[in-house]
This record gives structure tokens, sequence and C-alpha cells, in this order.
DNA sequence: TGTACATCAGTGAACGCGCGTTCACTGATGTAC
DNA sequence: TGTACATCAGTGAACGCGCGTTCACTGATGTAC
């Protein structure tokens, strides 16, 4: 049963166990979710942990790193998918969608773990600082009718828009509540013209 | 040491745990919170925790109860101090200030323990629901240029937006990014008649 | 190319620890007469 | 009003359990000659 593996088999299941922590985290939070579980959802025991990671917490950075590329990685990819204002709301409506509200697992870590993150160490940290401050730069560039000091604001505060419905949308017992902090957010953030608030 | 307390004494003991525990709930989160931890915030040891309760999961329901009671009223007040748009500026400054991000333990229970919430159980998740959808009524009524109904979209996104900031300035490890990120969504939901994103 | 040996990925049991919960006990409070 | 007794708030020790972490062991991989 126990047998050393190859150096590529290595690498692969380290992959492995950062992906599934990636998943594991953001569906159950950092603190509930066990190494044991975490290591059996990736097809080990949990034993095995140490030869890859020295820690949980290096094990946190890591799988936060790689949730966070994931989720900039699509951003960036609707955001180009058409320029200027359709690229945004693109961006927008696959954010604020109820498949990103009921798959956590592979969606937004901010809004999956948010408090969690204000509690986690300065690494985790700093990489969730960048990751956001990339979608910020990336919602910024879809607003080409600002100037760009103006523009790099409002999409800051688009972007905590979209973490705060997402957020709410996974909190609120209501179903139909849920989806309309979801389409209301989505209309405020797309409308070109109209009134703030 | 042990001993009997007077009926008034015992209510005012379970209230001094309920209040410890929303603090340290907002403080530290549900999970990483441990009922001794709590129950020695309270002055107390941890065995006498199930003369008052049944379970911790009440206990998360009672605490949640009490610090989103605490929020509402903070914000009618901060918006019956003035009318209309003014009243809401006193509200969206006082949410989005320094202070409010600083101290989470006695703040807004939605942006302190947001994914803890959304995996809290049932009745957690209605009183949550419940509070949101004050709050939402609260600055809906001080948006008097827009109908009622589109007032209510519009409050609904603006406290997805409140909250979303606030738990991103407390994730960010860059101190004016922080900073930023409160005065721009404040900026951007106290200016009356700009342009929207 | 083949043989001998060191390496180390993964297993499964164990470590101490703190968790939520239970319980025997204490002794002042509250009640019955 | 005073006495006798039941109640029960709070203590502190203990319950089983799962946590993060460590470790002896296995045996195929990788390396040295």
């Amino acid at each position: 049963m126990a047998m050393r593996k190859s150096k590529q088999e290595t690498a692969l299941t380290r992959e492995r166990i950062v992906r599934a922590a990636a998943s594991e985290f953001r569906q159950h939070g950092i603190v509930a979710t066990g190494l044991a579980d975490l290591m059996s959802a990736a097809g080990l025991t949990h034993g095995g942990f140490y030869r890859h990671f020295d820690s949980k917490d290096q094990l946190v950075a890591e799988a936060s790193a790689v949730a966070l590329a994931a989720t900039t990685e699509k951003i960036a990819a609707a955001a180009s998918r058409e320029p200027g204002r359709k690229g945004l709301e693109a961006v927008v409506c696959g954010y604020l969608s109820t498949a990103h509200r009921d798959n956590p697992r592979d969606g937004c870590l901010l809004a999956a773990l948010g408090n969690e993150l204000a509690r986690a160490d300065v690494e985790t940290r700093n990489t969730a600082t960048a990751a956001f401050l990339k979608m910020v730069d990336i919602v910024s560039g879809k607003i080409d009718e600002a100037k760009p000091e103006e523009a790099k604001k409002r999409a800051m505060v688009a972007v905590s828009t979209m973490i705060g419905a997402l957020t709410m949308s996974r909190i609120v017992t209501d179903a139909a509540l849920s989806k309309s902090l979801l389409r209301n957010a989505e209309e405020c953030l797309t409308s070109s013209g109209g009134a703030s608030w």
C-alpha cells in the first residue's frame, strides 16, 4: 500500500491537495475544514500531509492564491470577450449569477471566506489584497467614459458591491430576496448613465 | 464558591453571556470561539453554560439577534437624526468609518461573520435576513427622490456595497487602500445626482 | 546495462490538546407550613 | 415570622471526539558504481 511515488506523481499529488483545499475551504470555511477531510477529498490519508506542506496555514495561503488566480482569470476572460461597457456587463453578470452563488467551492474566495480572510495570516491577506486590486483594475479598464483615476474609484466600489451582494445572497433564507439581491446589484452596476442612488 | 443565584441575578448572567458571545463571535468568528473562552469572557466557568442554553447553536442564534438589533438601532438612530439625503449620509458615514472597521466586536454582524452566517442554522439566517431587510428599509426611506420601489432596489444595493466595502477594508493589508475602500464607497453612496459607474 | 543502496511519498497509529457536552456536587435562594 | 426542605446557578472534573502534528514503517523510485 505505502510506497514512494515518482517526482512527477508527487507534483501532481501536491496540486491535487491544493485544489481540494481551495474547494473545501471555500465550501466549508477554513477553520471548519479539517486536514483529514481535506486529504481524503484529495484521495489520500492525512498522515502524508506534511510531506508536502509545513503547516495548515501554508496550505491556506497556497490554496487561497490558486483560488483567487482562477477567479481573476475568469473575470479577465469575461472582460476581454467584449469591449468597454459590454465587457463590464459580462463580468458583473457572471459574478452575480445564481450559478456562482450556488457554487462557492469554485467561486470567488473573497466572497466565500470574507471574515475568515480578515483573520488569516499576512501572506494570505497579501494575496487577497493583490487579487482584489487585480479585479479592480480589470473592471476599471472597462469604465472608459471616466478618467482613469475616477474609473478606478468606481471600480473599487463596484467590486465591493459584487462581493457584498453575493455574500448576502448566500446568507438570506428567502429565495426571491436572494435573487433580487443579485439582480438589483447587477442592474445598478450595468446601468450606464442612470442616477446613482 | 458554587452557589445558587437569585432569579434576578440569573437573568443578568444570561444577558452577560449573550453579550459576551455577540462580541466574541464578531471578533474571532463563530467556529473559532470556544464556549470556555466565551464563558470566561463573561466571568464564569464553562460548566454552567447549559443551565442557560441548550447548545452552542442556540447561543449563536440569540447572540446574532442581539448584535443585529444593536446595529439596526444604530442605523435607525443615524437615519432619523436628519431628514432625507442628510440622514442617508449619516448612516453611510457611520457604517463606513474606520472606527467601525477597527471594532468588529460591536459592529455589524453581517460584515463580521459573512460567510459563517451563510453556513449557520436556519434560525440564525432568518434573523440575519430580517435584519438585512430592516437596514434596507431604513436606507430606502432616506432615498426620497425615487419611487418607493426603485428606492428599495437602490437601498438593497447600497447596503450590499456597505457590507462588501467594510469586509474588504478589513481583509486588505494596505492601510491606504483600506481607507480608500471606505471613502470611495462612502462618496459613491452619498453623491446625489452623479453618474453611476 | 545491471546490481546495491539510499531516498522519500504515502500509510496508519499515535501524540497532546481543546472542543462541545455531561455530571456530581455545593450552598444560597425560594417555597411550604 | 420562623423553620425545614426542595430547587437550581454555578463549579470543576470528566466524557468522547476530532483537531493539527509527529512518527515508525513500507516499498517503489532514483542514484551510484
